[in-house]
DNA sequence: CTGAAAGCGCTTACAG
DNA sequence: CTGAAAGCGCTTACAG
């Protein structure tokens, strides 16, 4: 570093003649600035910026008010390489999916949701979330999760569906010791876990149903493999078995949450002798397909099929007519999932499963069946 | 570091007793391990992994096979802390709105876009995007812009509206000397700034109903410090003059992007003597007020009266009838933004105006005026 | 074409 | 309660 060198602090900018004027990028404040400001070390400048133990009131007072005055921000950087947080939480997400979402228009409720209660919760604790996007295959997905790990050595990550189901995928995340939620599960132990009461919500609406005196009751299920509609298709049957309903009350046919399957389900399910009076949809889409093939029928809705559906996007409030659902609480289990994350990350335990409370929004889909 | 602390790599998992077990956090492989394993210096393999001239093509691809062998990924902040780029673009938007958007689960159909954009842009260069709500006010949006950049030390910021339309705001960024793209800007220069033809865009909406017959058109219009809407106003009264039209031919009313202001300015305008037969919003939200404003007045859309929107959000395709519109290229803005960007963290000039092209949806609320 | 040195701005033990 | 030292993993001049 030689004396030429400080007359120019930061980059030239304009690289076109004549617009060639040296621009100061103004030196960024240190945490040594302050220090010397506050004739204290760099140590204790970091103990009130961390809030640490063992600094005596007057002089924590005289460093907060460098702090303030000169308005430092530590570099989140330097904090990472000092041995510190990164004060990142990676939340990873299904490539294809969210693309498709994105690139059809469609908005993507989802994302916006999880953005909604995960920068909520970050932005208190100063933390900031980075979304990435990795495919769901195990074998690509491994290595995309470890290249962004590496790079951005998050504090802890959030896998949501349909990763946080991939079992080779959290041993792996946990063999790297770096903390991690799951969304939609409720196992807990050494992961924080964030779920809504699946079993609780269909119950619900199923008594809302059986309330309105529905007695033939189809469950329009996603796949097996997605463990909130296993819990949804068990409290589904047991609900109508303490009605004292038969099995047969109770149909139910195999979807995979799109549109194009659950017509064909449908179709079926509605061709039998004594076809259900009222329909639950696993999703939104599901849910609409009920409408479509409703119509198609000549069924109005509610009055000779009532409808409800689990999710609730916005979509829902413009259907024609609006879905009666179960409105998933994504933004409040993200949410969650990022303030255990940053807890874990500050040493405490932050472990464990966390239910989010889940709304019943009730609105003109479901009626007593005629008849 | 002594003996003993090399039994335990990691941190401790399991608080709780019994659980116990100490978790080896598989070490990180550096940049180090990969200059020894291929037998050349730190700056050899950093100039490899960075693209750099001056290394042998064996060398170069005996590095390459071992960064490949031990998986390793360059840690971002150590990078940044080495005098590097930061690999982060920070992307600033309109807190209240934003989180008002969210709360009310319309959707944030420009969020999701701007993601969209912003992630697939930067996945191709292993940057990320991280998003900041900040406020509009320029006195709170200041300080907290500044903790931002102040922490994460992104390579690139970009302005949405309203924050790019804040002379304060960008004057500050730029001397910060930080990169900075502006999302509906086109005057360039010392910024990246995207945009789409506002005017082209009214042009075309506006022959489309002049074609269709229209003699009588209303342009519903955002606030005037919003800079795409005044430029859409001028070539609003361009395209009537140069239809042979008089003034009074194209009424302007003055909204605010909201629904309640707009049904009282369209009530106004349809309220004279030779009302418009066609309006054209400067939203989806002014739009849909036409829409609600006419079923009022028993006016049939668009027997009655044309709707033509500015935006093309998700929900205009649920509207009934389907609204035809100008869908924004805010994915290919925010895009652009972002490859700008980054080409200028790398000392490339990337400065200047890029226009990226709108789209014309036609879909069911235009039609020729009857009469 | 390649390497030895310095330094980025913090934090974590450690010593007092 | 406070500070001196070491080190995190890179990159940027600089020297050869």
């Amino acid at each position: 570093m030689n004396a030429l060198n400080l007359l120019v602090v930061g980059p030239l900018y304009g690289d076109n003649p004549g617009e060639g004027i040296a621009m100061q990028k103004p030196k960024k404040v240190t945490i040594e600035d302050v220090a010397t400001a506050a004739g204290v070390s760099r140590q204790t400048v970091s103990r009130v910026i961390n809030n640490g133990p063992n600094v005596k009131p007057a002089v924590r007072q005289r460093v907060e008010a460098m702090v303030e005055k000169l308005g430092y921000v530590p570099n989140l950087s330097a904090r990472r390489m000092g041995g510190g947080r990164s004060y990142l939480i990676l939340s990873i997400n299904d490539r294809a999916r969210t693309f498709e979402n994105w690139t059809s228009g469609r908005g993507n409720d989802w994302v916006d949701q999880m953005l909604y209660g995960g920068m909520s919760e970050c932005e208190r604790h100063n933390y900031h979330i980075v979304l990435e996007l990795i495919d769901t295959d195990t074998d690509t997905a491994i290595p995309q999760i470890s290249r962004a790990i590496g790079s951005l050595r998050p504090d802890g990550v959030i896998l949501t569906p349909p990763h946080c189901d991939n079992g080779e995928l959290t041993d792996w995340l946990d063999r790297q010791g770096i903390p991690c939620a799951r969304v939609g599960h409720s196992e807990g132990g050494h992961f924080v876990d964030v779920f809504m009461d699946d079993a609780g919500a269909m119950r619900e609406v199923t008594r809302h149903l059986l309330d309105l005196g529905h007695r033939h009751i189809g469950f329009l299920t996603g796949p097996l493999s997605y463990g909130p509609s296993q819990r949804r298709r068990a409290a589904f049957r047991e609900a109508l078995a303490e009605a004292g309903l038969p099995e047969t009350a109770g149909p139910i046919g195999a979807g995979n949450f799109y549109f194009d399957m659950a017509v064909e389900v449908l179709e079926q399910m509605l061709d039998t002798p004594s076809p259900p009076t009222a329909i639950i949809a696993d999703n939104d889409k599901m849910a609409f397909a009920a409408l479509h093939v409703a119509a198609g029928r000549g069924l109005k809705v509610p009055d000779d099929l009532s409808v409800i559906s689990f999710e609730d996007t916005p979509g829902v409030r413009f259907s024609v007519p609006p879905l009666t659902a179960i409105r998933q609480p994504t933004a409040a289990m993200i949410g969650k999932a990022c303030a255990q994350l940053i807890a874990i990350s500050k040493g405490e335990d932050g472990f464990g499963a966390f239910e989010a409370p889940y709304e019943f929004v009730v609105r003109s889909t479901t009626q007593m069946p005629h008849g």
